[in-house]
Parts: C-alpha cells; sequence; structure tokens
DNA sequence: AGCACGCCGACT
DNA sequence: GTCGGCGTGCTC
C-alpha cells in the first residue's frame, strides 16, 4: 500500500465525530501521507480526521471534497491504527471515538505555537539606568541563554517595560522561538541506588527488549519502584521510549521527585492536572521525540509515541485502570495489546495482582518476577484479627477495648497509629428517629452521606451536595436525624474523645482542595505531625509513614458480604496494602483487623501471608463459576430517564438472544444496575457470560445491531466488567 | 456530534 | 393561518 497521496486522489478519513464509516476525500495540494492528521470538510464545519487509508471512491464524486490542510503533526504511525483498531474492536468502540481518544491535545489544529523570547544584542544603550544595568547583568551571567519577557523581569527584580525598552533599543535582541520545547535530556547512566540482592535479580530477569510482559510482584517496601525505574534506564539507553502508568494523579509528583533523583531530570506528566499549554507540549513532544519518558495516567497510553520500548503498569490491580465513562476499556489490558503491537515490554507491578494477571502468570503467558525481602530493615507487619463477638461495644461506637489499648500503647512510645475505615464523611446514612425516613440523593438510588465538616450531606455517586437538614424531609419532625455507622470523621471524633490529649488527624480526599494540599499535609502528618490517623483507601496508595508501628482496621468485613464475586479480591487487595503501611522503617509494626468473621477464607489468607493460597481458592471458585478470567463476561448499561421504556429495552433484548447463543453465550438480567439512578436517570443492567473460547464480540455486534435507541435512551457495552452483578 | 428537514400541536 | 416542538437522517 502506498504511503502517500497526491493532490486529488481519494483518501479514506476517520473523523473524530461519531460516523462509525470513512469518508472519502480529495488529497490536498501537496498531497498527504497515510495517517496524516487533517483538517476536513463535514457539513457546514471543519473537523478533525486522520487518514486512514485509500478512498473507497463508492461516493458520488461530484460530491467529494477536498482535504482543507494537513496539520503540522507527524502522521499517525501503523502500529497506532492498528491499536486503535483492535482496542476499538475488543472494546466495541466505533473508531471514530478511538481516533478521539489518540487526539485529545488541545491545539492540535494549531501551527507550532511560538513565543517571544529575549537574549542579549548588540544594540547600544541611550542611557544606563539601575533597572536596565540589572536586566543586563542577568543576560551577561546567563550567557547565551535566552529568556521569556516574565523571566527575565522576574530574575532581573524589573518590571516587564524595562526588557522592552532595552529591546526597543537592540540591546536586547528579541526573536521567537517554538513554545513546545523538548523535554530535558534523562541520564539513565547516573548511578541508582545501592540494589539489594534480590532487586538485582529482578532487574537482571527485566533485562529484555521487544514484546514481552512481566508480573513484578512485591510486597509493599520491597523496591518495585527501584527495580522498574532500572528498567525504564535500560530502555532509555536503547533509544527507546517508556511509559509508566500511575492509578492516582496524587501519586506522580513523589514519583516524578524520584524520577529526577534517578536520571537528572522530570520526565513529561500526563493526566487531567496537567495544564493546556503543557498537555499541548508533551503530546507534541512524544510525537517527534522530545519526551524520553512519560509518566502519567492510563489516557497516556493513546499519546502517539515514535518508539515506545516499555510499559510500566504500577499497582496493576487499581480499579482505576478501568474506565468507567465515555469509552470502557481496561487500561491494564490495552497496555498489553498496544505493547505487542509495537514490540515493547510491560512490566506489571503490584504486591496484591488481580486475579487475571495472577491467572496469566500462573499459565505461563506472563513472566513473573517476584521480590521477597522488604527494602532496608523493616519486615512485614504481624498481622491478627480481633473478633468483634468477644468484645464490648456499645452500638455507637467501632473503637474496640483491644484496639484502644493497642493505640493507647503506641501514645506512649511516640509511635504512630493509623485507624483505617473505607468510608468518606460522617456517617453512610442518616435516619429520621420519628418516621424512619433516609435521607437519598434526588438524582440517584444513592443515600445522602452526612459530612459534618462541610457541614452538608453528600451524595458519593453525582457529588450533589445540600445543606444538612434540621427537620425530616419527609414527616418535618424537629432534631430527630440521626446519623448511622461509621464514617472517618465519626472516627475521628471518638479517638479524640477516648484520647483526649493525643493529636488525631483525619485524612480524607474530600477534606483538602487539591491534590498539591493534601500531599504537604500527608507530608507533615508522616514526619510526626500526628498521633493518630485515620484515612480512607487513599492511605493505602503508596504513602510512607516512617513512624507508624500500628494499623487498625476497622471493620475489615466490609466489601466481603454481597454478590460481588471480586469482592474477596479487592478487600485481599486493601486490606494487605493497608497492612503494608506499618513499620515500613526499622520498628516492626502490627496490623489489627476487627472482624465478625475470622474464619473467612479471606481473612485467614490475609492473617496468614499466605497469599497463593488465597489466589488458588478464588481462581478453583471463578473457574468453577465459569467467570473471567475462566470465561468471558460482557455487561450491557441502557439507561433513560423514565424506568419503563429502559425496562422493555432490556426485556426485549433478553429475548431476542439468538446471536448469543449461537456463540455459547448466554444472557442474565435485565436487572436494576448496581446504582438503580444516576444523575437523574434509570440504569438496568445485562450480563452476557461466555465460554472462554467465545466470539464474544462479535454476537455482541449481531446482538445489539436490531436495535434503534429511540428518546433518550442510552446502550453502553462493558467488555470485562469489573463487578459481575 | 451538529445541523437541516419535516410533520404535528397551541398561539399571534 | 404560522411558530416551534424534537424525531429522523445526513455529513464524503
Amino acid at each position: 500500500m502506498s504511503g502517500f497521496f497526491h493532490e486529488g486522489e481519494l483518501v479514506g478519513v476517520v473523523t473524530t465525530q461519531p460516523l462509525d464509516r470513512m469518508l472519502d476525500y480529495k488529497a490536498p495540494e501537496g498531497g498527504c501521507h497515510l495517517g496524516a492528521f487533517v483538517e476536513v470538510p463535514l457539513g457546514p464545519r471543519k473537523v478533525l480526521g486522520v487518514v486512514w487509508g485509500p478512498g473507497k471512491g463508492d461516493f458520488d464524486y461530484a460530491k467529494v471534497r477536498s482535504v482543507i490542510r494537513v496539520l503540522d503533526v507527524p502522521p499517525m504511525r501503523d502500529e497506532m491504527k492498528d491499536f486503535l483498531t483492535r482496542a476499538g474492536a475488543y472494546t466495541l468502540t466505533p473508531l471514530s471515538a478511538m481516533v478521539r481518544l489518540a487526539t485529545r491535545s488541545p491545539g492540535l489544529g494549531d501551527p507550532p505555537a511560538m513565543r517571544k523570547v529575549f537574549r542579549m544584542g548588540t544594540g547600544e544603550v541611550d542611557r544606563m539606568t539601575p533597572a536596565r544595568e540589572k536586566v543586563l547583568a542577568v543576560l551577561e551571567e546567563f550567557g547565551g541563554l535566552s529568556f521569556t519577557l516574565k523571566e527575565l523581569a522576574e530574575q532581573a527584580g524589573v518590571g516587564p517595560s524595562v526588557v522592552k525598552g532595552l529591546a526597543a533599543q537592540g540591546a536586547v535582541r528579541e526573536e521567537d522561538s517554538p513554545r513546545d520545547l523538548p523535554f530535558a535530556r534523562l541520564d539513565p547512566s547516573r548511578p541508582g541506588k545501592e540494589l539489594t540482592d534480590d532487586q538485582a535479580a529482578a532487574v537482571a530477569a527485566l533485562d529484555r527488549d521487544g514484546y514481552s510482559t512481566t508480573l513484578l510482584k512485591g510486597v509493599t517496601g520491597s523496591g518495585k519502584t527501584e527495580v522498574y525505574l532500572e528498567a525504564v534506564a535500560a530502555c532509555l539507553r536503547r533509544g527507546r521510549q517508556a511509559l509508566v502508568l500511575l492509578p492516582e494523579i496524587a501519586l506522580t509528583s513523589e514519583f516524578l521527585t524520584r524520577v529526577e533523583e534517578r536520571f537528572g531530570a522530570r520526565p513529561a506528566e500526563w493526566h487531567s492536572g496537567v495544564t493546556m499549554t503543557e498537555r499541548r507540549r508533551v503530546w507534541r513532544m512524544v510525537a517527534d521525540g522530545g519526551a524520553e519518558l512519560v509518566v502519567g495516567a492510563r489516557s497516556a497510553l493513546f499519546l502517539p509515541y515514535r518508539d515506545l520500548g516499555l510499559i510500566v503498569v504500577d499497582e496493576e490491580h487499581d480499579s482505576s485502570y478501568k474506565q468507567e465513562d465515555g469509552v470502557l476499556y481496561n487500561a491494564r489490558d490495552m497496555t498489553v495489546l498496544r505493547a505487542s503491537l509495537c514490540g515493547a515490554q510491560v512490566v506489571l507491578a503490584s504486591a496484591t495482582p488481580s486475579l487475571e494477571t495472577w491467572a496469566n502468570a500462573e499459565a505461563g503467558k506472563y513472566a513473573r518476577v517476584e521480590l521477597t525481602s522488604r527494602f532496608g530493615d523493616a519486615v512485614l507487619p504481624e498481622m491478627r484479627a480481633i473478633d468483634m463477638r468477644r468484645e464490648d461495644l456499645p452500638g455507637s461506637r467501632w473503637v474496640s477495648p483491644t484496639l484502644q489499648r493497642e493505640i493507647a500503647k503506641r501514645i506512649e512510645k511516640g509511635e504512630q497509629s493509623l485507624v483505617f475505615l473505607n468510608r468518606r464523611g460522617y456517617a453512610p446514612m442518616t435516619i429520621c428517629r420519628a418516621c424512619g425516613h433516609q435521607i437519598m440523593c434526588d438524582h440517584c438510588d444513592a443515600r445522602m452521606v452526612e459530612h459534618r465538616f462541610l457541614k452538608r450531606l453528600m451524595c458519593h455517586q453525582c457529588g450533589e451536595t445540600k445543606p444538612m437538614p434540621t427537620a425530616c424531609p419527609s414527616c418535618e419532625a424537629e432534631d430527630r436525624l440521626a446519623p448511622i455507622g461509621p464514617g472517618v470523621e465519626r472516627m475521628g471524633e471518638e479517638l479524640a474523645e477516648l484520647f483526649p490529649d493525643a493529636k488525631v488527624v483525619v485524612l480524607s480526599s474530600d477534606l483538602y482542595g487539591t491534590s498539591r494540599e493534601l500531599k504537604a499535609h500527608i507530608e507533615a502528618i508522616a514526619e510526626g505531625g500526628a498521633d493518630i490517623i485515620i484515612g480512607t483507601q487513599l492511605v493505602a496508595k503508596g504513602h510512607n509513614f516512617p513512624h507508624l508501628t500500628l494499623v487498625g482496621v476497622i471493620d475489615a468485613d466490609l466489601g466481603l458480604q454481597g454478590s460481588d464475586l471480586r469482592a474477596a479480591e479487592k478487600t485481599f487487595q486493601l486490606m494487605r496494602q493497608v497492612a503494608g503501611r506499618a513499620g515500613r522503617a526499622e520498628k516492626r509494626g502490627v496490623a489489627l483487623m476487627q472482624t465478625f468473621q475470622p474464619e473467612h477464607p479471606v481473612i485467614t489468607a490475609i492473617l496468614n501471608g499466605d497469599e497463593e493460597a488465597f489466589w488458588r481458592a478464588e481462581a478453583a471458585e471463578r473457574e468453577q463459576a465459569g467467570m473471567p478470567p475462566y470465561g468471558r463476561m460482557a455487561g450491557v448499561i441502557l439507561s433513560g430517564p423514565e424506568v419503563g421504556p429502559v425496562f422493555d429495552l432490556g426485556n426485549a433484548l433478553a429475548r431476542n438472544d439468538g446471536a448469543l447463543k449461537r456463540v455459547g453465550a448466554q444472557v442474565y438480567g435485565p436487572a436494576p444496575a448496581p446504582i438503580a439512578r444516576i444523575r437523574g436517570r434509570h440504569r438496568v443492567r445485562l450480563l452476557v457470560k461466555a465460554p472462554k473460547g467465545a466470539a464474544l464480540q462479535g454476537a455482541l455486534a449481531d446482538w445489539i445491531k436490531p436495535v434503534r435507541l429511540k428518546g433518550d435512551l442510552r446502550l453502553q457495552i462493558d467488555i470485562d466488567p469489573q463487578s459481575f452483578f
């Protein structure tokens, strides 16, 4: 296939508009390359598209219009087109939506932006002033460097008009320079941290080029980051680009610092918190090689890498890798796909891998590298259950006497305790004691959660808040609303009462405006700014607390109940991570789990540290049930403003399941979705279960093809859903 | 996604 | 009679 189209030749363009087919256009003046990013006319509008191949020629030639212009960015590479095509086919997402994912860069259509910079000029100054001298001194000091107006004025401690005055006389030269500058080179030859034998062995095992997937398994504190940074170093030495995916923006700044320590410069950063201009720079620099390493969220997988040689998925089990709105894809699986297409190595790092990854490693599909010893002298914490059936505790209290005694001991020794409860706010529900009314969100089928700190009720589904009422909205009884159940804020209250002289802090994402603020606060706390820390799952993710020697889990049973097959896995991962917070420095930690079912297999597996047994048991159970990864599943979410039509459509789909039967797949439902109403839309869910080898996507496509969505009904397919019920 | 076209209800 | 509701269909 030719890679270039001359002016007037027909090209097939995939636009970012939701049209599920290519449109023919004539190549513009000067022609265009296959893969070129182009602007094309579509009706009265101009839209962005990618030249996907030769035109089909099946459209009335007289009506074919011309490509308006080719954008000034490198064309999309074949491997990227391949990736988008296959990822779209896998997730049943139209190609246009995939192309939109790959063109999510501000100002893609703009010409390369220039900015004015200032450097030393040759002109004479008519009248020297102290301010002018300062500016010239700065330029003198930094030799040939050039500055933006703001930089130069700030550096010299003068106003911008001084610089402009000098420029007018030619004493300072003003010139245009590209705004999107390459990132500073990373130096892989700088010495890394000293590695333990274990880590060195892992680094050696990871030293390979080309496509492969490796599970890098190691408990918290075992030094996974050091190990995969060496894999990054090896990749950079080969002259290829590397990508590190992190599950949470809050973790990036700590990671960036570590990259800087290791390679002497900061990498490119890509996530929702990055400014428009910086995103633009990152996108373009990734495309032309001016960015060697990208650190970011799952969408960084869709950047236009020139030669991607390594993708690290840190905390690969984390559920935030599964996008749950818009295009539904699992970044971990898409990583493996992308890597296999561009010959890159994949490192899936986790202390508690997902069952899918564990099973793939067991089956030999993925290599497995294990880090066993913890870095430094710290050892894994001792883990014990507190049998809540034997604890004497009033109904509205949650810290058992046993846990209280342990916390008291820590305070005496000047050590920190962490109390973990995965529930934000003050109390998960608010009930009227007069009539029993529960306060619900007006737009979702979810309870409003009291946030005493904000003095409001909040829906954790849609984020809607309203002031805390004094009277029951149903029976209007005054002052009869009562908080039911614990949230972290309420735990803070209880612990402050129990330990009036201790410094108690609550760590919850909604208590902080920005991630920067949160991070600064966590650091202060970790350095000893608190005796008792109360936290949600936020604390389970990567933060270091050197003085922490006790972790108390308030409700280890939370998440065990319910019919979600994945609940056990999630509980296991979360508890394991939380326990990993204790004793990361030289002091041995203790983790105590309050539970009403200490004999539950998940709890015993966590306590015994026998994780392989846990995974084997989970795997056996899933295999028995034909559930992923031993069978295939897809969810179908139907939604609309009225329940009736949504259910009608669900029933119609369930009845007409011929296409699914043909591949041995079965439909369950329709049933109200886990959250039956979100933002005023009613949601109904169907589940499709198929044997492992079934051609599920094709069958699903045939199944939904006849559906005509009327009114405001929407249908979304979710391949490999996170929750099964 | 937009935007036009088109076919039915309540107004100047 | 017309203004405008949004259902349906098209965009190379």
